[in-house]
DNA sequence: TTGTATGCGTTATCAT
DNA sequence: ATGATAACGCATACAA
């Protein structure tokens, strides 16, 4: 006995296999006596409803497909985990589909059946495979980023305007030495919050120089290596916007290793909020943006879809707002220039 | 046409259904010709093999549950990222099968037949349910924790070994007064390490006070609270172990905040080396283990039970060793004695 | 209230 | 080299 079928608690109660299919699921209907028979007998014998047959009949998988990037960096946690959480209250499984820039998700992957539904996390403007995917009736959820075109339900932040107040309180400072550490080009995320940058730089009359714009993935590294580089010029900006957390604390760590300290000598902004900005070790300001709402509008949009697959696409765009913590300081510190520039 | 099923193409191509499934398997022993047709057939019509139709008749599902704690506790992804990526090397999609305190796994969800194996993140000591999994002939490995009875693969770091080597350090290094802060006691991890500590500890004539032991589970939060209470008593400790760098990283920005500078006033050592525990931020003094080596020799043991569940059981132990980097320093230093105990 | 019969999409065995 | 045909385990429409 590898694994008993419902077959096998029938003949073990003396019942047809539909009628333990039906005791099972608890339809109603049944004379309580049988349904107990069905039940003694299925514990009996360890049975457990085997998904695969019972998908194969129902054409539903109760599963949730997770494109994502790599959870080591700490971003991608912080909506994952909530996501998975509410699916999970909800009866769905959680696939974790890889999205590496080397091996990136293949629609073939994700259409071969065994999904009910997806999560896009890493969504690129112009790809095609969010319209693939809702071509071939497959529900589909962008979070957090973006497409222009796609005729599928997304869930944002209002990234723009979470720059525009960055750029405010930047300007605000009485900076005018900015530099922006951005996310790649391809991505919504990115593209906003550096549209929203410029722009509220841009009423305050701050252009930001084109030399002093980064660009890399949205990692640790990135911001490392870039503000190592921006702290090398002669030069140096006295206020960095990052496009995200993890960028930011890339950053922070980059100053410390240059003896710059954020806050005192250096402004930095960052965007998302995850947990690790209000650590004690980094008290970033960044731009707030409430991630588990935001993947609880994403499941729900996603359910909702799966539900009725014709509804009308919808778009859910949710505020940001500036939480000021230790790393903004006003541009008239004199620390931030008497630093000769570190060397090599 | 939701989705095109194998019949489809077959009509299409002008052959039966068999001779689709064999050619789109790339069986032997078929003209050329045909298996072009089938082939532009499949492609015309966006055919995709229906896993769920084919795992209910090889038996096969190409999935493995991992069973893992909370994605946000740092510790996670670092074994979980490097497993899915080699399982997707292998041909296996990754499920995220959640373990948290309120909501154990149970055992019926991991054994529906919709699992080819299943990774073990968050054993705990005398779980029934890898050996209830095995019974069921359903391949499992243990990572990184371990049980005593079962009769599982295995795989872990020499926890004891490493353990010893931290109270090497801080005896070596003049404290006489450690603290330690440990994980749940139902882990093996937590277990070992405390152990290797007090071996290490007494072989050098130290012994840690009860009072000096705190435990709580493996985050950042027990980290940082249990921190915070020790350096609130009248007789700090000068020295203090953690369970791991997860819990050494919520110390470290505990002791900032209580004006204490680990590695200057206070010796704090980690276990595991995160990549965390090199930010310059830290600069974590730790036991290392190659979370990365653990990762792929547990995949390792999994792909090979699954391919002859009747192998002998194995249990492979990485060998652990010290990393300095930054927060050790020697009891002399009187800062960390001078302080007067935080308020409140 | 329960049983019979059929189908879900695939693989695999057995003919031809 | 290819076509019938029978599983695989379940849900479900229909009959009784």
């Amino acid at each position: 006995m590898v694994v008993a079928t419902s077959r096998d608690v029938a003949r073990m109660a003396g019942v047809s296999q539909s009628t333990v299919s039906r005791a099972l699921r608890g339809e109603g209907g049944m004379s309580e006596q049988t349904r107990d028979r069905i039940q003694q007998a299925a514990m009996a014998l360890n049975y457990v409803t085997l998904e695969t047959g019972r998908s194969l009949s129902t054409r539903a998988t109760h599963r949730i497909g997770m494109v994502a990037g790599e959870l080591t960096n700490p971003f991608y946690p912080e909506l994952v985990e909530p996501m998975r959480a509410d699916l999970h209250r909800r009866g769905f499984r959680t696939l974790l589909i890889p999205d590496r820039d080397e091996t990136p998700v293949s629609i073939d992957q994700l259409a071969d059946g065994s999904l009910d539904g997806v999560v896009i996390l890493t969504a690129l403007l112009g790809s095609p495979l969010p319209q693939a995917l809702a071509d071939r009736g497959i529900p589909v959820v962008l979070v957090n980023r973006e497409l222009d075109g796609a005729a599928t339900d997304v869930c944002v932040m209002d990234n723009r305007d979470g720059a525009r107040q960055a750029a405010a309180l930047i300007a605000d400072l009485g900076h005018t030495e900015a530099a922006a550490i951005l996310g790649p080009v391809q991505t919504s995320t990115s593209r906003d919050r550096e549209a929203g940058l410029r722009e509220g730089l841009g009423e305050r009359g701050i252009a930001i120089r084109a030399s002093m714009v980064c660009r890399g993935s949205f990692s640790y590294e990135t911001g490392f290596a870039a503000m190592t580089a921006l702290l090398n010029r002669a030069d140096r900006p006295t206020a960095v916007f990052c496009a995200n957390d993890v960028i930011a604390v890339g950053a922070c760590n980059a100053a410390m290793t240059a003896g710059v300290q954020p806050g005192r000598d250096l402004t930095v902004v960052g965007f998302d909020d995850i947990p690790m900005a209000c650590w004690p070790a980094f008290q970033l300001t960044t731009i707030r943006g409430d991630l588990t709402a935001l993947a609880e509008e994403a499941i729900r949009l996603l359910t909702q879809r799966i539900a009725d697959p014709v509804r009308a696409r919808e778009r859910v765009v949710l505020p940001t707002h500036l939480v000021l913590r230790g790393t903004h300081g006003s541009s008239a510190n004199p620390r931030s220039r008497r630093r000769t520039p570190g060397g090599s």
